[in-house]
DNA sequence: TCCCAACTGTCTCCATTCCGAAAGGATAAT
DNA sequence: ATTATCCTTTCGGAATGGAGACAGTTGGGA
């Protein structure tokens, strides 16, 4: 799930936002004042990022022109928090290239749904290239399209099965623990005796014929995506 | 670079579309009422016009038909800013012709992308006419006109369908999540446990008879357009 | 002003697909 | 050979999307 960093310096306010969040299954960073936002920004690399303007150090504005100065930072979509519907704040949050704002007080549900609203559109805008799928060997995963080919032969995949490619795919070369997968995918967190994971591995491969061999098992610990499409024995 | 014509009059906001259309590299010329914006617009005869709704002077309505009345306005695509709940309905269509609108309040990114569709396919279209319609196999889209014909044989879409198959076609090849449409097509913000789309999909499908088939649904995850007309399965 | 037609959003119902669990068989490790 | 682990099959319940119906609105015309 999508990384959220809250700059704020009220300790309520940043609670509520916390659980709340937290809540709608985001994982939730938290700083308490500009540069330690910054800071956080930085290291951790959120999806995006809550930014109060008004903060005990920095004004939030200046927050902004630090994340937008930093390459490592500046393509992370900011919502602002304002404190008063002013105008002039709307101007700054803009011009500075905030993505949204917000006034206080809010509803958490409207904010939520504006959190929402940036992330798909964040992850929507990702692949702007037309026919950039990703290609491994004989597979081809276009994500924007949600669509997979086995030697240009299109397959059709579940979206749990869709999801549980990606996932693996992405953190190829890397043993995924069915804990994780079954976290990751399915947003469940169980320590789970369940072989719910093996089962669409199963039906996954099935559907992947030729590239079923891309998916490796590691016994006693998990699943595997090949490192490179070469290294698959027979 | 192409030239934008903003006419608003909340000074704040027309400087914040000003600033960021700037910094995309537009020109920009500015009017704070529709008078003003009517005879600007004549005079320099921009790429494209921004224009609120709700207007110190004439309603944005009136000077959209202002626009569409003068021969040397007439073909200057026009993006309607309107405010939430304001009837959008009858912008669109014939009668006003008003090329797309946002909802305030927005977020400038989505705006700039929309004004990027826009001075694309009217460049794209030159000779204002004859080619002005989009062709996807069996099915050709005027945007400008607002029309849209399967096998030559015109279909009579409400606004609201004729927004989402545009948006559809426009993101083909991409899922559309529910939500995503909701906001697009809709201009609301909203957890998706409404089945509107899913009807309002239906009842586009059932108009294109045909070509229902490029409208493709995406199981557990939304719609999508086909790539290209000849993908189409049985 | 009133009425009618068109449009829109929501609801319910239903067929289909999908998911997750269970259980037994297969395979690798020791 | 024995055990732990994984694969395969099967099946009922749940989720999903489409079809149809309906009421509230809106705009246009009588």
């Amino acid at each position: 799930m999508a990384r959220v960093l809250v700059i704020e310096d009220e300790r309520d306010l940043q609670q509520v936002l916390a659980y709340n969040l937290r809540k709608e299954g985001y994982e939730v960073l938290q700083a308490v004042d500009g540069l330690e936002g910054l800071r956080t920004a930085k290291v951790h690399r959120p999806d995006m990022i809550l930014l109060d303007l008004m903060l005990p150090d920095l004004p939030g504005t200046e927050v902004c022109k630090g994340l937008k100065a930093d390459v490592t930072t500046r393509d992370i979509p900011v919502l602002m928090l304002t404190a008063k519907g002013e105008e002039i704040d709307r101007v700054l949050g803009f011009e500075l290239g905030a993505e949204d704002y917000v006034v206080k007080p809010f509803s958490v549900r409207e904010l939520l749904l504006r959190i929402q609203a940036i992330l798909r559109r964040a992850h929507g805008a990702k692949p702007s290239n037309p026919e950039d799928a990703l290609i491994f060997g004989r597979l081809r995963i276009d994500t924007a399209a949600h669509r997979v080919w086995v030697d240009d032969l299109e397959v059709q995949l579940t979206s749990i099965e869709f999801r549980l490619l990606v996932m693996l795919y992405e953190r190829r070369n890397r043993v995924q623990s069915r804990a994780s997968l079954l976290e990751d995918v399915w947003g469940l967190q169980a320590d789970t005796e369940t072989r719910t994971v093996d089962t669409h591995v199963k039906r996954l491969r099935e559907k992947l014929g030729a590239a079923e061999a891309y998916i490796e098992t590691v016994r006693g610990v998990g699943y595997r995506f090949a490192a490179s499409p070469d290294e698959v024995h027979a």
